[in-house]
Formats: C-alpha cells, structure tokens, sequence
DNA sequence: ATGAAAGCGCTAACAG
DNA sequence: CTGTTAGCGCTTTCAT
C-alpha cells in the first residue's frame, strides 16, 4: 500500500496525494480533489511510510533517549513521561536505550541513534551527578538529571541546594533546633548529598542555629542504613539528642521510622522527620504519611524534551536548576516540650 | 557523510563500499580494498544513514513497545528492561509510546509505530487483565502482562494461580490453618485477584483446610486498605482470628505490618505475612523484610522480544504463563503456639 | 490546479 | 574481484 496506490485509485498524481495528506500546499488543490484523495486513503488504509519521508525530507521526528538504567528505578519513569508526552504532544517519537552504565555500550547506543537519523539527543542519568560528555553525542544534545563536566550543552538538574534548605526550613519552622541530617555515605559521587548538605546548613546558620557536627551522620542509603544511623543519634544524652531529623532520602527515612517505633517515639509527637524523593508507594503510604522533598522528575523530563525539540531556549553554560518541591504530610511537629530547647 | 564519499576516498564504488560495511559479500573483495575502505571510512568517521538502508531493505531493525503507564509504576522498568536488553543483544532499537491507557491515543500510536515501519510491536499493558486486541496491531504483535480476549495473538502472563498457590503453601508449610487472604477490591478487572484466589483455595484444600469466609477479605490495593483489612482480620474472636496473612501485594502487606504493630504483634512471632510483587523498596525494606512473591516482569519482557524477534515459539491460541517465584524473607514463622490450633 | 521528474542514501542483482 | 544500475516510497521544485 503506497502512495502510488491511492494516487491511482482517486485518479490524480503521487505529487498531489503528497500535498493533500501532508496539508503542505493543500490549499492549492481544489476541494474536490482533496475529497476524493481522503476518500481513496481512507478506503485503503493507507498509512504514509515514515522512513521514506525521513529520508526525503532528512528529518525524522524521531528523538534518542540514552539512559543508564532508566529502567530499574521508580524514578525513571517520571523522567521518561515527561519527555515523552512532549515529544508526542509534537508528534515525535522517542527511541529509548538503555546503557546499564556501560561505556561500550553507550559508545554502540550513541552511534546506533545517530545512524538512525534522530532529530535530537536526551542523555539521561538517574542520579543527579556531574559526567564528562561521551563522545560523539550530536551537539545540542540535553543532559537530563546529570550535569556535563565541560560547559556548552543545555542541562537540567534538581535543586538539590534548595531542597535541602526546604527540608530543613520545614523543620525549623515546626519549632526544632536541633535537627539531625543522615546523609548518604559518599559526598564525591552524590552530588545530591552535599547540596543538600549546604542547604541544611544555610538555614542553619539563617535561623542562628549552631551546627552540631554529631548531629550530621552518613550511612547507606537504604532502610537498614537509615535505621543504624537513628539509632545511634537517639542514643545521643537527651541535651544533645537531635528532636527532629532530615533524611537524604525515603528509604533511611523508612528506616527512622522503625528505629523511632523501637524506642517507642511517636512521629511526629516525639520525633519529626523529613525525607526526600517523594518516592511513590513509600512515602504516602509509610505511618504516618512523610514529609518529603519532590525530586521533579516529570518537569525535568518535559523541561530537556521541550529544548531538544527547539520550543525552548536554554543556558548551554549554567545547568537549569529544578525546584524540589516540599510535599507535607503528616511526619512533622513541633518539637516535644520535654526536649529541653 | 555519505557512503560516496567514503568511496571516493577509497577510489571504489559504493556497492564495494556496502559490502565492505555491512559484511554481506564482503568475502568476494579482495583484503587490500577491505582495509582501504574500512580506513577511509573511518577517518571520514562515517556512521551507515539506516534511514536509507531501512527504505531499501524494507527492515529498520526497529520494534515498537506500546504500553499503558509503562512510566508510571516501578513495575514497568523491569519489563521494559527485559525487552530492551534482547532487543540490544540482537541489534534491535526499541521505540517506546506510552498511552496513558487512553484508546485514542492507543489508536495514534499503533499509526505511528506502522508508519515507522517497525519490524514487529509489542502491546504491554502494566496490570495482568484480559484485553480486546485494538485495531490496526499488525499481526504477530506480542502481548505482554495482558491476555486478549480472542486468541491468535502470542501473548504472556504472570502465573498469578500458580502464585498465589505458592503464597498460601509458605503459609501451610510452616504450620499455619488459619489463613487470611486480603484480596483486592474488585475481581472482575483484576484477573490476578481471582486467580490468586484460586491458587489460595486449591493449597487450602489439598491440605485439607476448610476455608473460613470471613477469611476472605477485600480492600484497597494500598498500605491504608491493607492495614483496615488487616485490623478487622485481628478483631476476630480468638478462635477464628487468622495466624497468617496472605496480601494481593506488597502496598497492602505494608499496611498489615503497621496494623500489628499497633496490636502489639510481633512479625512473624505473632502473625505471619506473604505479600505479592516484590516491590523493590518496599518488600525487602521493611522491618523485618517481607516474604513475598515475585511478578516476572524482567523475564516476561525478555519472552516477549524474543518471540517479537522470532528467536522462539510461541502458541498463539494460549498465554504464556510464567512462574512467579516465591521471595523467602522473614516475615513467615511458625503460628504462636497460644493459638489454638 | 495538477503532473513530471529528480532525488534523499543505501542495497542487491547483474555485468563485466 | 569490482562497478553499473535500478529502485525502496516519499517530497518538492518546476512546468504546464
């Protein structure tokens, strides 16, 4: 079923189905004509042949997406969604591969999307970190939750900054003073943990609170990580022993969670706590609900589609930075009139 | 860059160019024209247009994945993941339209995706559930984590009887007579509900186990119908209250540990807990982990490329129905001996 | 208002 | 062993 196919059926030329399907110059074909070509497609079923139309017109209204392992975290998900409800809402295509992390495979991924004529190029990671740009990337691709060591490409990335000092700004707004944050272990790789970390402090040092060095604890960042690390503060003598803690994510902060209910502290009457991610199916659903930081997934999946795709200008120097967005539930109050601050 | 130009780099035609390339026929060249062409090419860094190749060998080495939310729910990656990686190994490109469970969009995509010639169509949906096959799916498409409704179409499931079996025979195994089954809401749009069921009632019965009605409950699929299922299940009369709990999933299994809790029960001391899904950050992060059974989403994505590819057979009249693995975590123990059973 | 014709970059017979 | 040639199905001037 061609081109040829309809044009022949409705009587007229392979030029003039072109023109009416493509409403490209449509208006210089006379209506019956356009009826009776629609009618020929329609009676057909005649679907254009994208490929020969990329090749004509040398664009494919096709987008790469590379990703490390999009497809393992939750998180993923959002980022995708968001950059492809754009690129549909624009009629485009994405083309998603996955790397595992792997440079040899990001080198055949990269070379395979080029070949395969993309318009443009997302490069995604799924933790917020700084990465040399592999080479052959096309210029103009997006760096999307990943900052590109050497300037010159439009990037987006959390706010982690920002939503550290929200997290923490939430707490001091509840009364706390001695507020805790359970970072995670490795301040090189994770980015995310000393932007927050400074964030935490800003508000700190605003609020005239003086850091406690005992109260800044880092361990795994999982359930079992964040358990250990509360425990241990909650073993801290009571004039020292933190009333509230920020979390660097969901997961430790389910931990806090079980290690507060061990020592029988009800959250939030005896102890408040803050996480971040607002991870789906773990926050709302912990008891009580947590208070969290929003990592803006979607946003920034729409927000590197919509300058791939041009509808958006961008700082090719100076990566966006995403707000995080505090998400309050029911895991923060004022602190216990028994804590003597 | 085009092939020309790699040609007359190399002083040869582009059909010796091709063959060189693409490694068909390239047995017929002599090794000092390979080489020459092999370098011209890749100092030109020339990269094949598979826009063109596509067009003329009516392949593009391309599988379109559609699928409801695919981004949406932790789920999704595995499946995808499992897809993509057979699809890479084979020298495949998936491309990824989400529908947002939306038939008119459902309708666009399969256009687009047959426009986009792609050499075979996977249809995912996120939840088990039978289906009406849309229209316009080319033949052979596969359907993954769905049954249509009408046979013919290659397609693969969970084991969700098998599954449930499996859940309910931890239970006995370890000693438990008394046991619960929180089921989801609704089992008409749910196909795993009642298949787990049956699996349920089958182990009860094979062990001679007469089921309890009031055993049966249903709630909301999350950590609050969970919990509220759970808190009815321990209200029971000593002589009726179950020892054990069977959970549709992880979410509601959540809920039930924080309904024990509350009664001051220990896990599995007092009361032993199956969950369903294996949710990565939820089974294996609460206190104690959870036994659950896992959905085979990586492995149900991997069968399906395969069959998309035609590296396996498949029956076309009878869904695929792939083992669900039972997870052994800690929170099944034998029944507290004050039970009276 | 419509048609003819020239490619887009590649592959695959078929010649030589 | 290598080159010539004829398209794949579409879009897009340029004619008419």
């Amino acid at each position: 079923m061609r081109m040829s196919d309809v044009a022949a059926a409705a009587g007229v030329s392979t030029a003039t189905v072109s023109m009416v399907l493509s409403g490209a110059g449509s208006d210089r074909i006379s209506p019956q004509t356009q009826a009776r070509v629609r009618e020929a497609a329609k009676a057909a079923g005649y679907a254009p042949n994208s490929v020969a139309r990329s090749l004509r017109t040398q664009r494919t209204r096709t987008i790469g997406l590379i990703s490390d392992t999009i497809a393992t975290t939750p998180f993923a998900g959002r980022m995708l969604a968001g950059a492809n409800d754009v690129a549909r809402d624009h009629g485009h295509l994405v083309i998603l591969v996955n790397t595992d992390d792997d440079a040899e495979q990001e080198r055949k991924a990269i070379l395979a999307l080029v070949g395969q004529q993309v318009d443009a190029m997302l490069y995604a990671r799924m933790w917020h970190r700084a990465v040399d740009a592999p080479a052959g990337l096309p210029a103009g691709t997006v760096f999307l939750d990943c900052r590109p060591t050497e300037g010159g490409w439009p990037a987006v990335v959390p706010d982690d900054r920002q939503g550290g000092a929200s997290a923490t700004r939430e707490l001091v707004a509840a009364g706390h003073r001695r507020i805790a944050y359970v970072d995670a272990p490795n301040p090189d790789e994770v980015v995310a943990s000393e932007l927050r970390h400074q964030g935490y402090l800003e508000v700190l040092a605003e609020s005239g609170i003086t850091p406690d060095p005992a109260l800044h604890v880092r361990a795994a960042t999982d359930a079992a990580g964040g358990r250990a690390a509360v425990e241990e503060l909650l073993d801290l003598p009571t004039s020292r022993r933190p009333t509230a803690i920020f979390c660097f994510n969901d997961r430790m902060a389910m931990g806090a969670y079980t290690a507060a209910h061990r020592r029988g502290l009800a959250i939030p009457d005896d102890l408040s706590i803050v996480g971040y991610d607002d991870q789906q199916l773990i926050a709302s659903e912990l008891d009580p609900p947590l208070t969290t930081v929003a990592l803006p997934h979607y946003e920034m999946g729409r927000w590197a589609m919509e300058v791939a795709l041009g509808l958006r200008e961008s700082d090719r120097d100076n990566p966006l930075l995403m707000n995080c967005p505090i998400i309050r539930r029911d895991s923060v109050g004022p602190p216990p009139i028994t804590a003597g601050n």
